[in-house]
DNA sequence: AGTTTTGTACCGACCGGTTGGTACAGATGA
DNA sequence: TCATCTGTACCAACCGGTCGGTACAAAACT
């Protein structure tokens, strides 16, 4: 696990000793969340003693930043963009690939752990303001692509006059949060595939009615 | 605050003592999540002395089962129910009915708190595997209530034969925890709405296809 | 009747493990 | 040599839980 410098001495890189605890720390937010992740068990398993956590990290909570960062990037680099970066593709099929890609990391995951995000979103939106606004502007971030791509799907006729593409936006990213945590909630996939089901479903209501 | 006993005494009821601190540590907990409320905090809220506390709770954990119970009753007997008691009632008018009870909660605690339900699913599903179950069985209530609201408006003709009840209800049910959620972390109502007319569009293109 | 016992309700000091954070000396590499 | 990086020892606050003891009313006993 630890890098080695080149002359095989013990110590770390320092840029990869940042990352083996950011490494560490996101697992282990992702399934306990941000306050019930105790420090020491970030250390432990990064293999990170103490001073050097702090000689990196501020505090604790700069550490939940910089997850937040590192989130947040990892989100749009690569949920997000994969589906909708080709400004030719067409819109509906983007955001129906984007609704598999999101089943399908569940799956994977045997519906532990749920979207990070939106874990986070429900643990400190109300105990942390600083968090709560940037994960607002990730929600928000996340919306407006999905209120592009229908805007443009308006403009193709692939969906009819009177689909309003911010309402919508709004609903899929909604509906998507709380498929992710009915199923996470049940430990049972198939919740999840109703409800994107459903979605496609509605979806298409408005294919059909342009 | 404190209830006398008919003699004047100091002491209080038992009863009206437990139900002190179930009250103050539902309103904590409704907004700090399970872990992060203190037991401190609740005593102090509640005005009990923690010897006493532990009289009437054997640990922090039975408590937390005792809010689960209150708070599943509640939502049962006071949201759930209310809408959806009158057998002959129309199934479609009493899940509008719901939606709107729901989206008005949380438009009048100012997007605070989110769904106590939904943020202990969030937070416990992962780490305490009897709350979660707890929890599921409690979604699972909640699923079913809409299912057979469904069921009878299939058979009564109110919606088309095409819908199948059981994956819409699952997401209804995602969509409103969803929609909770992203109202919670953006602190605007408005999200919400939008959500729930999303919704009550989509059940209406199912009464227009029947 | 009056006295003793018992059970319920309660208090707050205290305990010990945990947790975020600090101090500092030593190692490493340019 | 000097800045960077790391490990170890340590601290104070916190927090769930324990303990010894009090208050008092209803039984039980005499």
């Amino acid at each position: 696990m630890k890098a080695q410098t080149t002359n095989g001495s013990r110590t770390r890189d320092g840029r990869s000793t940042r990352e083996a605890i950011l490494a560490a720390a996101q697992r282990l937010i992702h399934v306990h969340g941000y306050n019930h992740t105790v420090l020491d068990d970030v250390l432990r398993e990064s293999g990170v003693g103490k001073g050097n956590f702090y000689y990196h990290f501020k505090s604790k909570e700069e550490l939940g930043h910089a997850i937040l960062d590192q989130l947040v990037t990892s989100f749009i680099e690569r949920t997000l963009e994969p589906c909708f970066a080709d400004p030719a593709g067409r819109p509906l099929a983007q955001i129906r690939c984007f609704l598999d890609r999101v089943l399908e990391a569940q799956r994977e995951r045997h519906c532990v752990g749920g979207c990070p995000l939106g874990n986070l979103a429900a643990e400190l939106s109300d105990v942390h303001e600083g968090f709560r606004t940037r994960l607002a502007s990730v929600f928000a971030a996340w919306r407006e692509r999905l209120t592009v791509a229908l805007h443009r799907a308006r403009r193709s006729g692939d969906i009819g006059a009177a689909a309003r593409p911010e309402a919508l936006a709004d609903f899929l990213v909604a509906s998507l949060e709380g498929a992710i945590l009915l199923t996470k909630v049940s430990k049972d996939i198939a919740v999840m595939e109703q409800c994107v089901g459903e979605m496609k479903h509605y979806l298409a209501q408005y294919e059909a009615g342009r």
